[in-house]
DNA sequence: CCTACATCGTGAAGTAGATTCACGACATGA
DNA sequence: TCATGTCGTGAATCTACTTCACGATGTAGG
């Protein structure tokens, strides 16, 4: 009988000492967990409006404008003119922000390569499949509840 | 070959869903997550002085002055005199905090049920174990990087 | 063309979490 | 009793986040 609570507890430990490793990541450069977070944000979709930011980050658009402030202010990105539309504008790392996000990248690589890295394939691929399940039980939950 | 990366980001992913739940929690019961996390605390240790309270949420004293006075406010926690230390104060849950915690610690039980009630008892010690490693692991990287 | 209406970003004002620094009240050991 | 350390808190400050209002711009419909 295995106890269902403690492996949840578990998930959220794991969890929490990675966020625990972000942090580091956040000191180094002098950054705070939100500015990262739209960082990330920004590596995977390339320039974006504010808006979509907010959309992507949950958070309000004005919220967007308080955190991009901060990364311009840092040297992190600039405010491009949007092509096509003179009310919007385009969220854009310079390449000190570029850097910021290949480092980002490459140390979330590096730590899950050092987690996961000595776990034997077969072992792993259970482990992912356990998870995915459960997520998408999750997922399901979620819309019922609504 | 399994990505290692892709399963982290899972993790992560799955530990987001789970603490979006929490925020529903708190919506329900006009809570924020610190102070939750303040209950929370208090639910596992009993009723603790703010220094260990600020020992056990890693933020400081001053922080947990603040949040306290709002679980006062709320009529969730009061300070009660530390018998033997008159600098001290031990928080101390109300009727109402007492019924919150324990809400809270069923909600989680039964969030765990409704994630992994369904994965066979075999799998889910195979998911557990490997999620044990990884997270001393973890533990070990952690104290060479200090 | 021009009038509605919606969208994009931001100023203003406010709340919560969190920090540092200073300080008074109390504990403790020499 | 005297020095030193600990416990909680006032004051000031920072970031994150929200709602509301508003000016500037885009987008149809008549």
């Amino acid at each position: 009988m295995t106890d269902r609570t403690a492996v949840l507890d578990r998930v959220l430990h794991l969890a929490t000492l990675v966020q625990a490793d972000l942090g580091r990541f956040e000191r180094e450069h002098g950054l705070t967990t939100s500015r990262v977070h739209l960082l990330w944000v920004l590596g995977a979709s390339g320039p974006s409006t504010q808006q979509s930011l907010a959309a992507a980050l949950d958070v309000t658009p004005r919220n967007v404008t308080g955190l991009v402030d901060g990364l311009v202010a840092s040297g992190h990105v600039t405010r491009q003119p949007h092509p096509g539309d003179r009310r919007a504008t385009l969220v854009t790392p310079t390449e000190l922000g570029t850097r910021t996000i290949d480092d980002l990248v490459s140390s979330h690589a590096d730590l899950a390569q050092q987690l996961f890295g000595d776990v034997p394939d077969d072992r792993l691929a259970a482990f992912a499949e356990v998870l995915e399940e459960t997520t998408q039980r999750f997922a399901r939950l979620m819309e019922e509840g609504t």
